[in-house]
DNA sequence: GCCAACGTTGGC
DNA sequence: GCCAACGTTGGC
């Protein structure tokens, strides 16, 4: 079992409307190769993840979702009308992956990135290194167990 | 809206 | 394969 953070901004896609889609969702719309990778490698059927407000206010873990089935191509990549379109991609050869998730719960106030970057443990934390974009990222467990702390 | 930091593209 | 220019992310 591995942990995750994945982020979207919530006027595009929230907790709220995973919540309510009663059913996995797709993740879509990712276009960026380490997370490609992550999706392709690393990432396997019932992974946790928390879900991440990017761009919000306040930007924060607000909920926790599960990772369900396999990595497979991301249909946005061939759909012309789509903003995620990608020309240079191909049936036979995708470029771009993509994962269902799940949901598991929305929690009720926001981890906001301020409270996270105050937990001592932290520190080394992927998500609140400098310069660091990743729209998905790995979670050692540690972290996500001090996380989870706070929630309870 | 600004901008730092990083990723991607493409000419050479 | 280098690297300049450009694009994107995302906090503020």
């Amino acid at each position: 079992m591995k942990y995750w953070l994945m982020k979207s901004e919530p006027d595009v896609y929230s907790i709220d409307h995973l919540m309510a889609a009663g059913k996995p969702a797709i993740w879509e719309g990712c276009r960026n190769y380490t997370v490609r990778n992550f999706f392709r490698d690393s990432m396997s059927n019932g992974d946790l993840a928390f879900f991440y407000h990017s761009n919000a206010q306040p930007s924060g873990i607000v909920g926790l979702m599960r990772i369900v089935g396999d990595a497979y191509p991301d249909p946005t990549q061939f759909d012309p009308s789509s903003e995620y379109f990608d020309e240079k991609s191909s049936l036979k050869n995708p470029r771009w992956l993509l994962r269902d998730v799940e949901f598991i719960q929305k929690f009720n106030r926001v981890i906001t990135l301020n409270e996270l970057r105050e937990i001592e443990g932290l520190s080394e934390m992927l998500l609140l290194r400098k310069g660091q974009r990743l729209s998905v990222m790995p979670v050692e467990e540690q972290e996500w167990n001090l996380i989870m702390e706070i929630v309870q």
